[in-house]
DNA sequence: TCAGCTATGTCAGTATCCTGACATGGCTCA
DNA sequence: TGAGCCATGTCAGGATACTGACATAGCTGA
């Protein structure tokens, strides 16, 4: 068992493979990100503002994956660190739009390069056509769950 | 943006894709697990100890990729409800073969067809092929991630 | 034989994320 | 116009998982 390790019925099982995979990919993420003081959820944010500057906080969370809540407090950190900006005031609703500054493009560009290389090497074997059939076959799945 | 959603680049990232599917998935699972009283750790935990009885605490932590010390309140939990037993003393090092019980048994069951249901309602619209691929791709994935 | 290494179970403290709740601002429809 | 409804930002509390540390058991090689 120690490291023969035969594969059960649960490695056919695509959930749990899929759980391998993101477990996997969360922690290469995490120890490359790890050199530029990021967390995931840091540079999640920030990619997201870098493709589409002036995201609300509700935004970004859903974006992420997280609550509003767990998502503010990764802002909050980002801003003190000036990363990002947000206005003091909202100028429609409640929404305060949040825009990158540009120490946090320079941290973006960088943490984006890296992380790009660690997809790259996740898809290692993988032809062209391979990954988008990869690609279309997960997205076929998210919209069957969806509620 | 409130529902039109226009997908940016971060849908073509397989690392997106791959994380909206277990988010999706994993709340799939809560909520079916629920009237069941049961978490999605736990019942991993079942599921292992259904295919590979007696498996140690640390085994069961890697597999179900939890720490030994989380893996332990689970197990606890599931130990309080009379779901799996452990020896008192250990046969060999410091190892305690976990088993489940005759409850623990019954329960994984009946769990074990919801979230079987989930995962054919996830890979509906894929032909057995395509599943195939996906299962492959995704193996190939964990292979190139890992250290 | 025994020192060194590894693996296991467990305790304590911390971090992260979530649920619940609240007040505020905008929209819709009678 | 104004009541009802939804979304946003935020505060507080709780659940879950992690890191760090320790003692113990087994294996390995000098």
């Amino acid at each position: 068992m120690s490291q023969g390790e035969m594969l059960g019925p649960v490695d056919s099982a695509v959930g749990y493979v899929l759980k391998q995979v993101t477990v996997a990919l969360r922690n290469s993420m995490d120890v490359a990100l790890r050199p530029l003081h990021l967390t995931v959820s840091q540079y999640a944010c920030l990619e997201l503002l870098g493709q589409r500057p002036g995201l609300s906080n509700a935004e970004l969370a859903r974006g992420a994956f997280v609550t509003r809540q767990s998502m503010n407090v990764v802002l909050r950190g980002l801003e003190d660190r000036g990363l990002v900006t947000r206005p003091a005031t909202a100028l429609r609703g409640r929404e305060l739009p949040t825009v990158l500054t540009d120490t946090g493009r320079a941290h973006l560009r960088t943490a984006s390069v890296t992380i790009r290389e660690i997809e790259k090497k996740m898809c290692a074997g993988l032809t062209p056509a391979q990954q988008e059939e990869l690609l279309a076959a997960l997205a076929t799945c998210v919209r069957n769950l969806a509620p």
